[in-house]
DNA sequence: CCCTGATTCGC
DNA sequence: GCGAATCAGG
């Protein structure tokens, strides 16, 4: 298989969607993730908003744009980080801790359902949640049948019904779920604290 | 172990 | 230009 036309601009379009090499390798077909990855920058397009590791910028080679002036911008600190709130760390929150989240929660839950380790009717991170929900746009829709090893066994509606399906996202490392259901379903028990934003 | 992207280097 | 092998990291 050669790079057509057609096979760059599909490596393109899915590398920009923030497919990964793999998947990509194996939609184009006839070429493995390393054939993939290789295009990707003799193209030119490599960093995107990648889903793990990677180089931070330890590099400081800075490409001076065309017409960017230097500036002599000497960060201290190579992290950015948030300004956190500069509170003095009391004891514990007072209490109440306000619920931003809007209740629109709809019932993913409908009944007599044979759900993995959910933490019984804890109140999951309204984040996990919202996590999830959209997660579940994407997903596989698997039957049974189709769950493999490392394919989320997050089982989706109701058994009884045609509208039943497991999640297939590819699954955490090691757990039967992916990381959005990964999520919902291992709740440390106590994590209740802060979140990180 | 599985996966990810990055790089190298012979072809 | 190509991509397997290898590397580095999660």
């Amino acid at each position: 298989m050669s790079w057509t036309d057609e096979r760059v601009e599909l490596l393109k379009k899915m590398w920009g969607e923030g497919q990964s090499a793999s998947q990509i390798a194996k939609e184009l077909g006839g070429v493995t993730r390393n054939a993939v990855i290789g295009k990707v920058h003799r193209l030119g397009l490599s960093n995107r908003t990648t889903t793990s590791s990677s180089k931070p910028a330890a590099e400081a080679k800075e490409k001076p744009a065309p017409k960017a002036p230097a500036k002599p911008k000497v960060q201290p600190k190579t992290e950015p980080a948030r300004p956190v709130t500069p509170e003095p760390v009391a004891a514990e929150a007072p209490a109440v801790e306000p619920k931003p989240s809007t209740h629109t929660r709809k019932q993913i839950i409908p009944a007599g359902q044979p759900l993995p380790p959910q933490p019984s009717a804890n109140e999951i991170p309204a984040e996990a949640l919202a996590k999830v929900n959209e997660i579940e746009k994407k997903a596989k829709r698997l039957t049974l049948m189709e769950l493999t090893e490392r394919t989320c066994k997050w089982p989706v509606g109701d058994p009884a019904t045609e509208d039943f399906w497991f999640c297939g996202l590819p699954v955490q490392q090691g757990k039967p779920y992916c990381e959005a259901h990964v999520g919902v379903a291992f709740q440390p028990m106590s994590s209740r604290r802060d979140r990180k934003r």
